[in-house]
Order: C-alpha cells, then sequence, then structure tokens
DNA sequence: TATGAATGAGGGTTCATTCAT
DNA sequence: GATGAATGAACCCTCATTCAT
C-alpha cells in the first residue's frame, strides 16, 4: 500500500497518456481536419476508450488548443535558440530557421494555418496573439534593415505576409527523397527572398519593366 | 412569346435552386469548413426542406466537387479573357490577374485550398489537375522569361509555388476598406515578385550579403 | 385531333405502363420484400419517374393488394380450368395442379405468402377470404374422399393445412435444370400425400411402430 | 462476498440490456418484419435510446444475426438433449420435438424463415449451414430406417423437406386454447407423417389408385 | 486513471407521396 | 400520362460528453 509512491507513478502514466492522445490527434487532425475526427478514433490510436480521453483534456477543443498553443510556444522558443552571428544578415537566420522548422514539424504548422476557424474565440485570440509575435519578428528584421539600407521594402507589414506565405507554403508541396534537398529549397527561397527586398532591384525593375 | 425558347417552368426553378444551393454552400464552406457544415444549414440557408437537396445533388461530396470544379474552370476561363498586350510583361499580367481574381472570388480560393482533403480520390484527381494546369502558365511565363534573359529564375517550378503561395496569402488578412487599397496591394507585390525573378539582382545580393 | 382515337391510345399506354409496374413490383417485392422495396426502385424498372406510378396505383399498398388479389384470382381461376376426369382421384389433380401451379408462378406464390402481414387489415382480410376459398377446395376432396372411404383422415381441416404447408415448400428449394425433374417432383410428393391420407395405411403403421 | 466471481455492475447491467434488444427485436421482427421495424422502435422497447443499442450490437444486421445464429444454435442444443429411448421410432422423435419446439419458439422460427433473405451474403451462409445441420438429422433417420426397411422412402432429401415443411406450417395457424391441443396436433401430424412413409403403404396405394 | 453504458443531439440520406406544369 | 421539384417524416448511425463503477 506504498501510497507515497503510487501516486506519483500515477500521474506520470496520465501524462504519458496525455502524450500520447496529443500525439494521436495531431497526425489525425492534420490529414482529415480538426472536424472531421472523432474522440473514439483518437482513443482507439491511444488504446485507451473514449471516455478515458476526459481525465485529460476536458473537451476535443482543448485537445485542438493544447497542439496550438504548444506548436506557437516551441516555435518561438526554437527561434530564440538558433544562433545568433553579427556576421549572418538577420533575414537569412529567419529564413532558414522558418523553412527547417516547418518541415521538421509539418503536421504541427498544417494544423496552426488549417485549424484557426475551429477554435472557440477565446482560444482564437490567444494563437493569433502568438502567431503575431512570431510575424513581428520578421517585422523588425525587414523593418530595421530597411531603415540601414540594406533591404528596400516598401511596407514591411504586408512583405512579412507576403514572405511567410510563400516559405510556409512550401510543406504543402515537398516531399523528402524528392527531386529537391532541403538544403537546395533553403537555397533557392533564400535567393528569391534576397532578391525581393535588395534594394538595387529597383534599378534593374526599371531597366527590365 | 418566344415559345420555342420556353422551358418548363419547374425546370427553370429547379436550375435556379441549384444554383442557390451552391452559393449557400460556398459561404457556408468558407466559414466553418466542409466537415462542418451539414445539408440541413444550406437547406435552411436555400429555404427548402433537407431532402430537396438530393433533388439537385446526390451527395454533399458532389456539391463540394460541383463548387471546386467550376472554380477552377472559372479561373482558366478567365485568365484566358485578361487581355494580352506585347507591351506588358507576361509576369505582370499574371500577377495582377491572380490577385484581382482571387480578391474578388475570395470564398471560391479559400475552399479549394482548404478543402482539398475532402475531395473524395477521384474528385480529388480532378481537381488537381486542372490546378496544375493554371500553374503551368505561370511556369510558362518564367521559362521563357527565363529563356530570354528577361528574369533570372533558378528553378521554374519551385518560383511557381513560391510565387502563387505569396499571391494565394492575400485574401486571408486583406479587408476591403483597410489600410490598403487593392490597387496598392498589387503594386506592392507585383514589385516584390518582379524584383525577386529579376536578372540584376543577383549583383545586389552580392552586395549586400 | 381525332379526339375519339387519341383517348383510348393513351389509355391503352397508361394500362400497359400499369402491368409493368405489376411485373417490376412483382420482382422487386419477391426479391427483397415489401418493406424494403422502394417506389424509386420500381419507378426505375418500369423506366419511368416515381410520381408517374401514382398515375396508376393511389399507394404503394395499392400495388401490393393489386398484385395478391390477381393471385388469388388466377389461381381460383386456373384450378377451374384443370381438367375434371372421372378416373383420377380429385386429390390426384388436386396436387399436380398446385404443384405446377406454384413452380410457375414462383414469385406470386412466394409473396402471397410472405408479405401478408404487410397488408393493411382491409386488404388482408380479402385476400385471406380467397386463400380460404382455395384451400376449402381440398378440404372438400379430404372430406369426400374421407366420407366415401378412399382416404382416411383425421381432421380434414389439419390435413388441408399440411398438405399445403408440404407442396407450397417446393419453390423454396426447386431449381429448374437441378437433380430432379418437376415430373418427378410430382410424383414423389403425390406418392407421400396418397400415402399419408391412404386408409390401410393405419394397419401398417400399427406393424412398424 | 464471493469477490471472485462479482463483475462491474455496468458489466451485468450491459449483459442484461443486451438480452432486451435481443427480445425486443425478436418481437418486432417477427410481428413487422426485419425491414420494417426501427431502430428506434426497438430501443423504445427497450427503454433506451437509440444511441445506446449500438454499445451492444454493431449494426441491426448484427441483431438480426445473433437472434438467428442464437436460435439455430439453440435448436441444435436442444434436439442433442431430446431423450433418446431404444423402444421410440426415431421418426417419431424428431417429429415430435420439431413440433414441439417450433411452437414453443414460434417467433423464432418465424424470422429465421421468414428474415434469410435479409441477411447479408456472409450471414446468410453462416445460417444456412446451421439449417443444413439440423435438416440432415431428419434425413439421416430417414435413410437409416429406409435401408432397415422400416420405412419406404423415395428420396430422402426431397422427403426431409416434405416433412420439414408441413410441421413448420404449424405455428402460421396454431393458436393456444384453440380446437386442438399440442398434443393433439402432434398425433395428427405423427400419424400422417408414420403413414407418408410407411412401407406398407405402396400396397393400399395400388389398391386406391 | 480507465471502463462501459448511456445520453441527447444531430449527421447524411431515403422515403412515400403531392402537385404544378 | 409523365415530369421534376418539393415535402415531412423517418431512416441507420455517429457524435461529444457524462458518470457510476
Amino acid at each position: 500500500m506504498t501510497i507515497g509512491v503510487e501516486k506519483p507513478l500515477s500521474r506520470a502514466k496520465g501524462q504519458e497518456t496525455a502524450k500520447r492522445v496529443l500525439r494521436a490527434a495531431l497526425k489525425r487532425f492534420a490529414d482529415a481536419g480538426y472536424a472531421a475526427v472523432s474522440m473514439r478514433e483518437i482513443a482507439a490510436d491511444v488504446g485507451v476508450r473514449p471516455g478515458a480521453l476526459y481525465n485529460h483534456f476536458p473537451t476535443k477543443q482543448d485537445i485542438l488548443r493544447a497542439l496550438m498553443l504548444s506548436h506557437m510556444s516551441d516555435l518561438l522558443t526554437a527561434w530564440k535558440k538558433t544562433e545568433f552571428s553579427p556576421e549572418t544578415d538577420p533575414l537569412d537566420r529567419f529564413v532558414r530557421f522558418h523553412i527547417r522548422y516547418h518541415l521538421e514539424r509539418a503536421d504541427e504548422v498544417f494544423i496552426s494555418y488549417m485549424e484557426l476557424r475551429n477554435l472557440e474565440p477565446a482560444n482564437f485570440a490567444e494563437i493569433e496573439s502568438e502567431r503575431s509575435r512570431y510575424e513581428f519578428i520578421l517585422t523588425g528584421i525587414l523593418e530595421e534593415g530597411s531603415a540601414s539600407g540594406r533591404y528596400a521594402v516598401d511596407d514591411a507589414s504586408v512583405t512579412t505576409r507576403a514572405i511567410i506565405a510563400m516559405l510556409t507554403g512550401i510543406p504543402t508541396w515537398y516531399r523528402e527523397g524528392g527531386r529537391l534537398s532541403e538544403q537546395q529549397i533553403e537555397d533557392l527561397y533564400l535567393t528569391m527572398v534576397r532578391k525581393a527586398v535588395a534594394p538595387l532591384a529597383m534599378k534593374s525593375q526599371r531597366e527590365i519593366g
């Protein structure tokens, strides 16, 4: 009856289950969409009866919220952990980070974009605020580079969205082992982004146009 | 009296109902997602009982299919109708067309990207083939411009996806009457795209790098 | 505008359709059961839209009623038409007639037994009365033969039911081209029936039992 | 306290519910036919909401299957339990058993004959194989008796069907408290069956015919 | 923490039938 | 006599969730 030991064990087991619930839900939501996934399916993946899920998450919505919140939090944490080197252009750093992270976490990224509308208003606001924080990192980089003359950006906010949309599209078609390596994709996109914000390009534009 | 042209009233009424079903479904699917919309809701929007929907579409899936197919078809038709002028760079033509069309038909565009996974395999293949045809228009422009030296594009296929992702992201945040007019957005994005594929930009890149 | 001619033609066409409705319903009811058959299926078989059925039969129930009534009527008519010969035992005549008719009209017979419970009370009474008339033919034969000493029947009413159940079971397993010809089956069953009602059999019974 | 035997209360309750579902479905299917009975009706009989039925049976079809399988199984088990006495003719034993059992379990018997066509193919095959086993008991008796000269049977397989059809028809008209007791019916049918297979009857037949 | 039974609502779809044309 | 559109009810089944055990 070693009560003192039993409780932590049980708690550990419970946390383990919770993690497996998140993992299963992530895959299912990414594949079929939040609305098309049933708690029964998640429970079956976890190897548990539907009722047991409610010991870990009060509602299906909370599973979605947990997935999206932890994704945004992980994303911001990972960004902070990328090495900052004075010689590297910060835009390069952001673009490479964004592509790498989004290819590694394709499912999380995918549901973070696709399932926004399935968040209840309060949860939506929470997630959106995190997303803005992330996007503002790029906006800051663009504004600073623009002010220093390294970039030519007409509207940092619009450019932020343009770049992020462009980069975030990659996981929708990239397949490991395909024609291009991840490194090649990084290089290709980095080149396009650099040029898109390059200051001298305006002149060349006139020459072409 | 135009007797020869007259159709039975009931048939005309039925076609009108079918159109209203599509209209209602489009709005609902765009707002809540295919899986989260019920036939009952669509019927209520149309002002008809649920069973009546099945006089016009055999299944819910067929409504989605009809929406997506007609969107792709309209898109390709609209592109063919854009005026071709020898003085205009074809990339400009494509970018402006794409932005305008996608802002005008935000709902159609949105479900065409979001609901792909809710298409049954056969329908998915059909839609994907239409989408490829559209994307290939841009790829062709890029390849031709690249060959003639007007653009510098390392991989026309990747660049196509990058540009389309960038442009297609616009309707997710653009709101009529917001800070920027549609014209301004067109100009901003066009500038970015031009620069991203500009041949001289490579030099500036070296200068910045 | 030969009105006088047109109407009969139209009526003829209508009667033709009505017949095809009955034919289609007969097959469907026999295969799947009244409750499992939809008016749409019948209409499709006939090559007509569901609404058109209601020009010929006011309800689905009326189709069933028409099928069963005409079956009973045809059955009684056919019996009356069988040749009566003084040399033939009337039981032989009945048994052979019953088997032949029931093998020829397997579908009609089948639904006449299976769908009794799907008849509305008034229709049920009507059909049951016809069925009794038919069964009473056999009862009469048995009673008369019993009175004259040709048969030994303890309870003509029970024997009637026993014989009819036995004979009516044939179409559930008989398949044309099977091991036994229709003639052989007739002979086998006739032998069994004759023996079952034979007066001397009681003795043999004592000898065996 | 019998701890080792105790089951969770909920499990016991569930099994009880399952039994009541079968009981309710049996009555309903026997009265109206499988196709005409709704899950809602069964649920109402059981005193439960429709969805709860699916905790016990995955589909409506499975209820039918369970009813028919357990009927066939019970029937075969009951036959094996009938006392075998060397003095009793085995045909007598079978006839009396069949009549008694079929009058006691009129509903089960009825749906076992009526609802065969509503079984999905796999289930149909399963049931048919059980039915054959039962019918083969009688065929075996007839063949053995025929070989030993106690019976005269031209075709044991046909005779089996004839006898079973005859006997199985009884519950369609027998009503408790009617003109005849169950015992009287048994005797009447037994007499007919004995005579139908009696060896000496052939002679009497010649005398009559 | 996990189970099995249950709920109450609602899912997509089909039904027999009506009716203006 | 036939059509196409519509109705209103009902179909089987699944859903997220609750709760006693």
